[in-house]
DNA sequence: CGGCAACTAA
């Protein structure tokens, strides 16, 4: 390429003037596009000079290397070292050095390393080029190897040098290795180095623990923001938030001011704490030194408001944010997707493409992520290919994220086709799959690949037992589900947090050992939750253990006074036990309170729009059609041998008032409406925000005899597979 | 002749 543009003719310079603006140019090390203009200025000087046949001396290839070095062009490298080698300058360690550097830019590791090996006399910097280039790209263990050379060679490392190779022994997770070159510094005194001490941090904050790191960090000079700035990063990045704000606070207090590194940092730390007063803090001291243009600082501040619950606040910004990138608009999306507001998220996910900007892994995870939540199975089939389509299906994230919506969609299978067709696998994919199993209480399918998991490379997790318990105590597998328990304890030594305890008090009380299963409650190190009260209430209702059930529910209310949905168990509770009375003062305390029972909501999608309906629902257009429906269903399933469970009415109604109450349940209208709209022989899928009722079970197993369809609902809990007059919950729920 | 830190997701 040089030969090419060696071929131009232009007005002859004196070459000393050429050499100035060579070294000018290299004096501004910036990329982008004044960069270029400069280089290709550079390069026409050095041709001309080449052309005419004057001198190039060592002192002109340095220069015109360390411009190669931000123009990352190989091509241009390659023909500057053949130009080199032809003039014999390889042998000279300035030129050789320079040229590894601008081969280490490209990554052209190789072509490096024969410029290194050209070089006659290395010098300590030469051989330090070529440690750093296989560091830098990467090449961790041929650094090190290099660097023992060096050793051997009676070379001394300097601060660049280790610099360097404590990169590679953090590339190779080498701690040990480490540990011994940090003591090497130490003897060597470059431990004060700014730059050797910010490679210690690295290597301490991710392999060490953070304890480590401290110790250097008190040691090394803090009058500069970038040591403060590393470690507030990283107590961030580790969840130990306090300790990053205890430290901005610290650094205030030394005089050093924060830049956007920190200021970034420190949010990150904000939100995690979901602390809103603090992040309204240092969102004031951002506008004061006028960062808030800085898209990391912004983004960063964005999210704090969105961690916040403070959604309006996170758009404000966003509208008024003068840079933007990609991840901003990640951000709002999460946000939305993770308060539950999934329409707002997809929303602006359409919006992001109108505007050409180009979404990432984190954009589709969390765009499927917000489909999961509605089960608009249509939708997300459509980004699925859309995924498929930026190739940002391959990424573990997105993968995770499509089992998870296949699973949370009812269709089990598909999740599982996703899981089998990805090339790389981390621990969320096991543990998505598992409890996807779990949650369609295919407990043995959940197992079995709980096996599977056990003889690959990936630890399992907490999330992992969970989604185990989990699957045992939705089909009440009581003696693999206290094995696991133990077995977490004993062979992964994962202390058992609150969810696992809950798991295993609705296992136990499922099983019907209620007593055991208030005595974990008891004993367990922590302090009961309303979730674990609720599953031994939940538990109590099957066995009909009306006197621990109240129990049970008074500590709910105890800690949630408006807990509506332990206000409907208890009246379950009551109504099973056939105790009118205290149905009725339930009830009457409800009321007394103000508390309304959360109406019973049922949706399904149908040809890519969700259809909404409520108990008692009039307003859908096609609702006449829908009543002749259940009209039908109610003769044919009275028929096959349904009998109304008007109980879980628990209301006192007139009796020829009953069926219409129990034919009105949200998920029957939406089931109607599922078997006029979607094609025959297709499995309808339908959705509720509460937990399924008795009654609407019993129907809805007679209906799929009489339809011959496969019918899915996923309730709060759960899902529930209905087959030729079976449900796969084994009425056991 | 050379190297450091930041925002989103699971």
């Amino acid at each position: 390429m040089v030969d090419s543009v060696l071929s131009f003719h232009g007005r002859w310079k004196s070459p000393r003037v050429m050499k100035h603006r060579l070294v000018q140019n290299q004096g501004s090390k910036s990329r982008g596009c004044a960069q270029s203009v400069n280089y290709l200025e550079a390069v026409d000087l050095f041709v001309r000079l080449h052309r005419e046949g004057l001198e190039l001396n060592s002192f002109v290839f340095t220069s015109i290397l360390k411009l190669l070095v931000s123009v990352e062009s190989g091509e241009f490298c390659r023909s500057v070292h053949a130009c080199l080698y032809k003039l014999g300058h390889r042998s000279n360690a300035f030129v050789g050095t320079s040229i590894i550097d601008a081969y280490s830019a490209c990554g052209l590791v190789d072509d490096a390393r024969e410029a290194f090996d050209e070089i006659i006399w290395k010098d300590m910097v030469s051989w330090t080029g070529m440690v750093t280039c296989y560091a830098e790209n990467g090449v961790f263990k041929e650094a090190l190897e290099l660097f023992s050379d060096m050793r051997m060679g009676g070379f001394w490392p300097n601060n660049f040098t280790l610099a360097s190779v404590f990169k590679a022994s953090l590339g190779l997770e080498a701690i040990n290795l480490g540990r011994s070159v940090h003591g090497c510094a130490l003897k060597m005194r470059y431990e004060l180095d700014p730059y050797v001490g910010a490679a210690l941090l690295d290597l301490y904050t991710k392999l060490g623990d953070m304890e480590d790191a401290k110790l250097v960090f008190e040691e090394i000079p803090k009058c500069d923001v970038i040591p403060w700035s590393f470690m507030i990063a990283r107590y961030s990045q580790h969840q130990r938030s306090k300790e990053a704000v205890e430290l901005f606070c610290r650094m205030r207090q030394s005089l050093v001011l924060p830049n956007h590194f920190t200021f970034a940092s420190v949010l990150q730390a904000c939100g995690t704490m979901a602390d809103l007063d603090l992040g309204k803090q240092i969102h004031c001291n951002v506008l004061k030194v006028g960062l808030d243009s800085n898209v990391f600082v912004s983004n960063a501040l964005i999210d704090v408001y969105s961690k916040c619950g403070k959604m309006e606040n996170s758009v404000d910004l966003f509208e008024e944010s003068t840079n933007r990138n990609e991840v901003t608009w990640n951000t709002l999306i999460v946000g939305h997707a993770q308060l539950g507001h999934e329409e707002k998220a997809l929303k602006l996910f359409l919006q992001m493409r109108e505007d050409n900007v180009q979404g990432t892994e984190v954009t589709y995870s969390s765009v499927l992520c917000a489909c999961a939540g509605l089960a608009a199975l249509k939708l997300g089939t459509e980004i699925h290919s859309l995924t498929i389509k930026t190739r940002f299906d391959k990424a573990i994230t997105v993968g995770n994220a499509l089992i998870d919506i296949y699973a949370k969609c009812g269709s089990i299978k598909d999740a599982r086709v996703v899981f089998e067709m990805m090339s790389n696998r981390d621990v969320v994919s096991w543990n998505t799959m598992i409890s996807g199993y779990s949650m369609h209480g295919l407990s043995s399918e959940a197992l079995r690949i709980f096996e599977y998991l056990q003889k690959t490379m990936i630890k399992a997790d907490k999330l992992t037992f969970l989604g185990v318990l989990s699957a045992c105590s939705n089909t009440g597998l009581l003696d693999k589900g206290q094995a696991y328990f133990t077995s977490m304890v004993h062979d992964y030594c994962i202390n058992p947090c609150i969810e696992h305890y809950t798991c295993m008090v609705a296992l136990l009380g499922r099983s019907g050992h209620l007593d055991r299963a208030v005595r974990l409650i008891e004993e367990m190190p922590f302090e009961p939750s309303i979730m674990i009260w609720r599953a031994l209430l939940t538990t109590c209702i099957i066995h009909n253990n009306v006197e621990l059930g109240k129990m049970a529910a008074l500590h709910v209310l105890e800690l949630e006074p408006h807990d509506e949905a332990t206000y409907a168990l208890l009246a379950n509770m009551y109504a099973a036990a056939r105790r009118w009375d205290d149905v009725a003062s339930v009830r009457n305390s409800m009321k007394k309170k103000g508390i309304k029972k959360e109406p019973g909501l049922s949706w399904i999608e149908s040809q890519g729009t969700v259809h909404y309906f409520v108990v008692g629902d009039a307003s859908h257009p096609d609702i006449r059609l829908i009543y002749g429906m259940l009209e039908w269903l109610n003769m044919k399933t009275k028929k096959a041998g349904y009998v109304p469970n008007y109980e879980v009415l628990l209301q006192d109604v007139e009796d020829d008032e009953k069926p219409r109450r129990l034919w009105v349940h949200s998920e029957r209208l939406a089931l109607a409406f599922g078997l006029i709209r979607t094609p025959f022989g297709s499995p309808i899928r339908i959705l509720k925000n509460l937990r399924i009722c008795l009654d609407c079970h019993a129907a809805i197993k007679c209906i799929s005899t009489v339809v011959q369809r496969e019918i899915v609902i996923r309730d709060v809990n759960r899902f529930h597979h209905f087959q030729n007059g079976t449900c796969s919950c084994g009425d056991y729920w």
